[in-house]
RNA sequence: GCCCGGGUGGCGGAAUGGCAGACGCGAUGGACUCAAAAUCCAUUGUCCGAAAGGGCGUGCGGGUUCGAGUCCCGCCCCGGGCACCA
């Protein structure tokens, strides 16, 4: 092996990447002996009743696109180290892999080349799992689960029915997010910021629509409580607050002007809601919402025209039109028409316009709201716009009219908190105390009531797409939506279908699906179109693979009563919102309706967002064309190599730039295994016979060096810093190579046999083979590696003498010198003295044994 | 606009309020070699100095402290999230 050269250019045409280096050893042979080891020992299988105790490390399965690219590498090697590190720690380590196998781009293949999507996304995922087996991850793959195969849809189907039956899923009519492009509605969460597709960019327009939709409202004070426990990073966690958005005000009855019921005309109110009851004094007018249903009702003749020409507009208007130009601050954009009728407060009797304007939604809220322009910024604008009045009801700070805006210019609404005024007998009180007393007033009065309002919306599952979970249920003449019983699911896709360029559904029109019969009355029916959202088979596949075997019910709920919660979920920051908040929701409906633990509320204990990699500025991605291929890598530097970079580069969480100075890191990375590899192999040039019996101070030196190395590694292992816990293993490397010269035999395999366990996680192919050729056995069955604190203790410390604050001298010092003995050592020193110049030291500060401040 | 991150050598990055720049990449010089590759050794923040040594240095301006990259206040820049949510 020691001769072995190794020539590895790079094969494939068009790879970047060209290794010139000689290898220490055969890193493709030695690598893929290692992955069949694995694969053939079923190492990293286990069971539910292993006596060790269960760990579950689990990474986001994979949307199959074809062969890993460096974003998966630098996921799965993360997830791959911790599965090794645990099971050295002596866990039962569950690693389950998968697939996310229904979605978009399988069936636009289809639409394209006519191929069907299911033979489309086996091939894909045929080359995925090859190329994340080529990166030494290890799974236990008896447990693999995919989306499209029929034993999970069966169970998919199974939870929408049970969710179904207990009133979680239901079919309503509703305005929805259409995009043109997928051809399909799209859930709220899957529409960005700029209102267009987060899958395809494209516009999403807004359509009434009947759809099917999960209950997750029910559960929004829960998933909002649930995350105050989660060791979540905080950034993912305020991120499902907000959007969760949980607001505490009042709802109130404002009665319409003139209709009181005394004309015979049914009484008319406006409902609206408020996070600011204490406010109301200040109310100068109210707005619909241009969708609200009573602004047909309220619109008198002579505003007739401008309100409907103002609601056309606004309907016409996409979501982004209708933020971006009307938003920001400038008052003259924001678009309104008068009703022509008034509302009366009922606070203080006083009757007030009521406008229709587009800064009012209708999907939040009421749809309608009372307008303080003195107390919130939006109503200011307008106020200003149309020249409506301003009562200030909290007394803003001195001067805020004149330099309380922005720039220090006149300042606009006061949404500070302050004294009240203006508002009767809330006067002199404080914002919190007044709000509270107008809620109960309204309450006493019966004109309103406490409430709280999210900005958390239903969601919405059903698409109107062939390559997903079919939705079980049929529809009857008689017995209009009928769930398809249990026995018969799965409810699977026809495969003789045709994809039409137009994206329409081949489900929507294949005979052969659509028509079936009633299974109540057993007559004539229709099948259910629609198929779920993707996120619905993401949302359980971590039970699944607890008890992927289960042919009664999805999963048994005591197995998964073992291994759940996640002990460390890892996947990227994308999935904050969507599939994080979706799988929480799933944990705990499924509890609720007795498929899972009851008391398993939450999925996922712990969460790690690692960074992206980015080129030129933008995320590494297909859709972006700038993707570079492992396979060049793994061919030539090896599956080690390309995972001890990842970890070495900088902190996991942190984004990774792939820039022209990456290939030399790597061949770094490459030239560090080789020195571990003359290291653990004997083959160190130059070294010397080894020495036997008792041991020089020199010996002990690397002894102590190998034992701090232990507490380092592991404490870097425990806190997610494999660059330092990397650089740590290369600074016992460097020493180690130059002690090679004249080494203690005991003490240079004590050395190396302990950089090879820790080295483990992370290189686990060139660590094993070191130690199958010096031990015999199998390195990641061996335990994590214990230091000895007499040996990592250090033995002696260098103390900093400053004098005002600038180093000065360096001397060395046991680690337990004490206040006293440092002091008298520092002030003996020589170049202390000279510092001084005879000068007595004001004070002197003594940290022992690591400085000494003297201060003149 | 609001809410989070972040700004440290040529580059990636280290640093429980206590030696700024660990470790690596790159660069420079040297050993080995006919030569190259590989390997090994040395140097590498910046300025002054032959050297010893010294000055200056963690985006900018203040502050707390014996001592600040780290804590506080006010800015600037970069990245991300949210954005009429009443």
């Amino acid at each position: 092996m020691r001769q072995a050269r190794l020539r590895a250019d790079c094969a494939r045409p068009g790879a970047r990447y060209h290794l010139s280096m000689v290898r220490a050893y055969d890193v493709v042979a030695v690598e893929k002996k290692w992955r069949e080891r694995w694969a053939t020992e079923g190492t990293y299988e286990v069971d539910a009743d292993d006596p060790r105790p269960p760990w579950y490390v689990l990474t986001m399965y994979p949307y199959p696109s074809g062969p890993a690219h460096m974003g998966h590498v630098r996921n799965y090697t993360f997830g791959d180290l911790l599965v090794r590190h645990r099971t050295m720690l002596g866990h039962a380590v569950l690693s389950p892999f998968g697939f996310d196998s229904f979605g978009l781009p399988a069936e636009n293949a289809a639409i394209r080349t006519g191929m069907h999507p299911r033979t489309f996304t086996d091939a894909r995922i045929a080359e995925l799992k090859e190329s994340i087996t080529a990166l030494g991850a290890v799974y236990d793959w008896r447990r693999e689960v995919r989306s499209h195969d029929p034993s999970y849809i069966r169970w998919t189907q199974l939870i929408f029915l049970r969710l179904l039956a207990a009133g979680l899923a239901y079919r309503a009519n509703a305005p929805v997010n259409w995009c043109p492009g997928c051809q399909t509605v799209l859930a709220n969460e899957q529409v960005l910021a700029d209102g267009t597709c987060e899958r395809s960019g494209d516009v999403v327009v807004k359509r009434d629509l009947e759809q099917w939709f999960f209950r997750i409202t029910d559960y929004a004070d829960e998933l909002l409580a649930g995350l105050d426990d989660l060791d979540w990073p905080e950034r993912v966690k305020t991120m499902q607050r907000n959007w969760i958005g949980r607001s505490e005000g009042a709802e109130m009855d404002l009665p319409v002007e003139g209709r009181d019921g005394s004309d015979g005309r049914p009484p008319l109110v406006l409902r609206v809601f408020t996070t600011r009851p204490d406010t109301a004094f200040g109310m100068t007018y109210a707005v619909l919402a241009p969708e609200h249903p009573l602004v047909d009702e309220v619109t008198t003749p002579a505003q007739r025209a401008a309100v409907e020409e103002l609601r056309a507009r606004a309907a016409a208007a996409s979501d982004i039109e209708r933020t971006s130009e009307s938003g920001g601050a400038s008052a003259l954009e924001k678009r309104g028409a008068f009703t022509g009728a008034s509302v009366v407060n009922p606070f203080t009797g006083t009757a007030v316009p009521l406008y229709v304007a587009d800064y009012v939604l209708m999907g939040y809220g009421t749809g309608a709201i009372m307008a303080v322009p003195a107390e919130d910024a939006r109503d200011w604008d307008f106020a200003q716009a149309h020249g409506l009045p301003v009562i200030r009801t909290v007394r803003p700070p001195e001067g805020w009219d004149e330099h309380g805006g922005p720039d220090g210019g006149p300042g606009g609404a006061y949404t500070g908190t302050g004294e009240k005024i203006n508002s009767a007998w809330l006067d002199g009180l404080d914002v919190v105390t007044a709000k509270r007393r107008a809620i109960e007033w309204l309450e006493a009065e019966g004109k309103g009531s406490r409430k709280v309002n999210y900005r958390l919306r239903d969601w919405l599952v059903s698409r109107q797409r062939f390559w997903g979970c079919p939705i079980p249920v049929v529809t009857c003449e008689t017995h209009g939506i009928v769930p398809v019983p249990e026995s018969e699911l799965p409810v699977l896709a026809p495969d003789d279908v045709e994809f039409r360029p137009t994206g329409e559904s081949p489900l929507a029109t294949h005979a052969g699906f659509l028509n079936t019969t009633c299974p109540i009355c057993g007559g004539a029916a229709r099948r259910e179109t629609d198929t779920m959202d993707t996120f619905v088979d993401s949302s359980w596949y971590f039970l699944r693979f607890c008890d992927p075997w289960s042919t009664d019910r999805p999963f048994d709920p005591d197995v998964v009563a073992h291994w759940m919660p996640v002990d460390q979920y890892i996947g990227g920051i994308e999935h904050a919102i969507l599939h994080l908040l979706y799988a929480r929701f799933f944990m705990k409906a499924l509890g609720d309706v007795g498929l899972a633990p009851a008391e398993l509320r939450e999925p996922f204990a712990r969460l790690f967002t690692q960074g992206m990699i980015r080129m030129d500025g933008s995320k590494m991605s297909k859709s972006r064309g700038n993707l570079v291929a492992p396979s060049a890598y793994l061919a030539t530097v090896g599956a080690d190599a390309l995972r001890l970079f990842h970890l070495a580069v900088g902190p996991p969480a942190d984004d990774v730039d792939w820039t022209a100075q990456t290939d030399s890191i790597i061949d770094g990375c490459a030239r560090f295994l080789d020195r571990v590899w003359r290291l653990g192999a004997d083959e160190v040039d130059g070294e010397a016979a080894r020495r036997t019996g008792a041991e020089t101070e020199d010996d002990v030196a690397i002894r102590r060096a190998t034992h701090r190395l232990i507490d380092r590694v592991t404490r870097d292992y425990e806190r997610w810093s494999y660059n330092t816990a990397v650089a740590a293993c290369r600074e016992l490397v460097n020493t180690l190579v130059p002690y090679c010269a004249d080494p203690h035999a005991g003490v240079l395999g004590d050395a190396v046999d302990t950089l090879l366990l820790l080295l483990a996680p992370m290189v686990p192919h060139v660590t094993a083979e070191l130690w199958e050729r010096r031990h015999g056995d199998d390195i990641h069955l061996r335990a994590w590696p214990v230091s000895d604190p007499a040996l990592s203790a250090e033995q002696v410390v260098t103390m900093v003498v400053q004098v005002n604050g600038k180093v000065r001298d360096r001397l060395d010092v046991p680690p337990d010198i004490d206040e006293a003995a440092a002091e008298a050592l520092a002030l003996a020193s020589p170049r202390v003295e000279d510092v001084l110049g005879g000068v007595a030291p004001r004070r002197v500060i003594v940290k022992p044994p690591k400085l000494v401040n003297v201060v003149v």
